[in-house]
DNA sequence: ATACAACAATTGTATATACATATGTCTATA
DNA sequence: TATAGACATATGTATATACAATTGTTGTAT
């Protein structure tokens, strides 16, 4: 269904306005479809997402800015979110021995096991969400958001 | 830049899952362009959807749900952002004479006012956002993103 | 050595979001 | 005409987000 039919809109739009608003929408809507994959292990999806960053480092510890950085949602509050993360026990924070201003972080043994737990489901999901393009409409979609970003 | 580079993955990501992690990091790259128009005004971007709602009924009085429906956020508490609107004195609500469970709400002459200075600022900024993309790449964009909720 | 700017993280506060539950109203039917 | 169920909105509560201000630490110019 188009984005005129699903939001009801009243007036025509013109494919700037459209594709700003389908952008918001399409987020909401899978919004919608991941959330309770990650409801069932009390996990945030930037929770998620920060522990896969975690992972990412292979054993080396990760200061709170580099987190920052490559977060999905630069502006979420990522003091509190590693808070919530310790008090899982799914990390570990201390501060920078070389650096006092920092505090390096790590994903503990737990925290790894409840990835690999999630990883089959998100996977699952991605597969589902992506559905109805095949592979060659996926990759242009992929190659538009990165364009229109660029 | 790719979604890969911008998020600084370490490992090379399948389609699915690519344009999954593209969608949501494109609209927080979008919420943070658009945001500072509302911000100025003092409005949410629901907020500014939801008279957008109300201008389209020309007069009409509508009703929560009918507002809900046509939201783009769904999941958001329609009834405390009407309170956040008549605060302002944006729109009118009062409970509808023929079925008083239902409330109707109506856009006030302020309100029109608001989003007609808006609506410039909304429509150049749309126009900014997708300046990278010519005409033909964003009506594919468009059809993608309905065929990916379809 | 001292002061000052820059840096890194934390804290405070207001608002938004998600979701469960409650309240008040209407409708159908026994 | 009671009453159970459906409907429409509101409220309560916990958590998340946005953003400003603060704290503590380090580097650097004088």
């Amino acid at each position: 269904m188009s984005i005129e039919s699903d939001i009801k809109s009243t007036v025509k739009l013109n494919e700037n306005d459209k594709a700003v608003i389908n952008l918001i929408y399409t987020n909401n809507w899978l919004k919608e479809k991941a959330l309770t994959d990650f409801k069932a292990y009390d996990l945030s999806s930037e929770q998620y997402n920060v522990l896969r960053i975690l992972r990412g480092q292979k054993g080396q510890p990760a200061n709170l800015s580099t987190i920052q950085e490559r977060m999905l949602n630069k502006m979420s509050n990522t003091t509190r979110l590693i808070d919530k993360l310790l008090k899982k026990n799914l990390v570990t924070r201390q501060t920078c021995p070389t650096n006092r201003r920092k505090i390096e972080i790590l994903i503990t043994a737990k925290g790894l096991e409840l990835l690999s737990e999630l990883d089959e489901k998100v996977k699952q999901s991605n597969i589902n969400i992506t559905k109805n393009l095949n592979p060659s409409e996926l990759t242009t979609l992929n190659l538009l958001l990165d364009k229109l970003r660029s």
